[in-house]
DNA sequence: GCAGCATCATTGAATTTGTCAATGATTGTC
DNA sequence: GACAATCATTGACAAATTCAATGATGCTGC
């Protein structure tokens, strides 16, 4: 008979009610490594089919772009050390996704675009990706999704 | 004398102007990631002056609030393996900060609470982050931050 | 022109974080 | 009382972060 086990399903979730309430709750901080942990997993695991993690996603779909970016100008956006950009695209080479290009105008820079095949696997992960995001974010209506995009877009550049 | 190089600041600023029009600008799973690297950096430059980083300081928040978590509330709370709770738990404890008790109504589990020391050091520690979260998000109105708190806790806790 | 400083990509190392499997102690179930 | 499940812990490994050093190249000022 015990003592009413806290380990019970019911107990578990008042535990973690219990702690909802907290003040980390009210912590603009915490809800934005909360919220981002769960759309970094399930985006993770929405690109694993087309061998791709978030990481190398973001490379792709800026070599994608017409943008011609340096991997300077990737490590700077995406907010990453050169060092960490050099694995990505070494990586993303090897599968013959994108290819470093001289840039006649410096030749110290690699401007990375993306080649037929990586705009191909790039499209294929771009639906598995927006697919798992309407997924995660169908909590929030189309209007709030636009407002809340706007703010974060503040807090991601603020000039 | 040479073309007009592309690593001049103006060039500089140019790229990044360009890649903040790319498709994943409008991919609220990037700013999420984006705005939280921004925040995480901060926290974590403001909370070493008290020894912590994000992470033990988001421990200790819960250790100091009355709710007595286990390690596994923890764990799932913060979305974090167990083990990770283990080591920061250690970490917290070596320095006097929390301690582990025993549940009366399940030995199998530690519950987790803050010392005097803890409460002393997470005050400390609150107000530098507190700081810290205010020069970020000074760029959005209190009303903004109000609205973007309730959207996120709608992503972070997806009932 | 060229000397000195800055920037780019790269390598390598050290640290931190994320993920998983296995284990002993305990608990709940039947 | 046997059996499955849960908790904390350990250990191993992959991924991500951070930093320093380096060779090639570019820029600045003279």
């Amino acid at each position: 008979m015990a003592a009413e086990a806290r380990s019970t399903t019911s107990e578990v979730a008042r535990a973690d009610e219990r702690l909802r309430n907290s003040a980390l709750t009210d912590d603009l901080s915490f809800l934005l490594a909360r919220a981002n942990a769960l759309s970094l997993a399930a985006g993770n695991a929405a690109l694993a089919q087309q061998g791709l993690r978030v990481r190398s996603y973001s490379v792709l779909a800026l070599a994608v772009d017409d943008t011609r970016p340096s991997q300077r100008d990737l490590a700077t956006f995406l907010r990453l050390d050169p060092s960490q950009v050099v694995a990505l695209v070494d990586d993303l080479q090897g599968r013959g996704l994108v290819r470093r290009e001289a840039d006649p105008a410096d030749r110290r820079t690699n401007v990375v675009v993306a080649t037929a095949e990586g705009r191909a696997l790039f499209a294929a992960a771009q639906r598995a990706a927006r697919q798992a995001e309407r997924a995660l974010h169908d909590v929030i209506t189309p209007e709030q999704r636009r407002t809340l995009g706007e703010l974060l877009r503040l807090l991601a550049f603020p000039d």
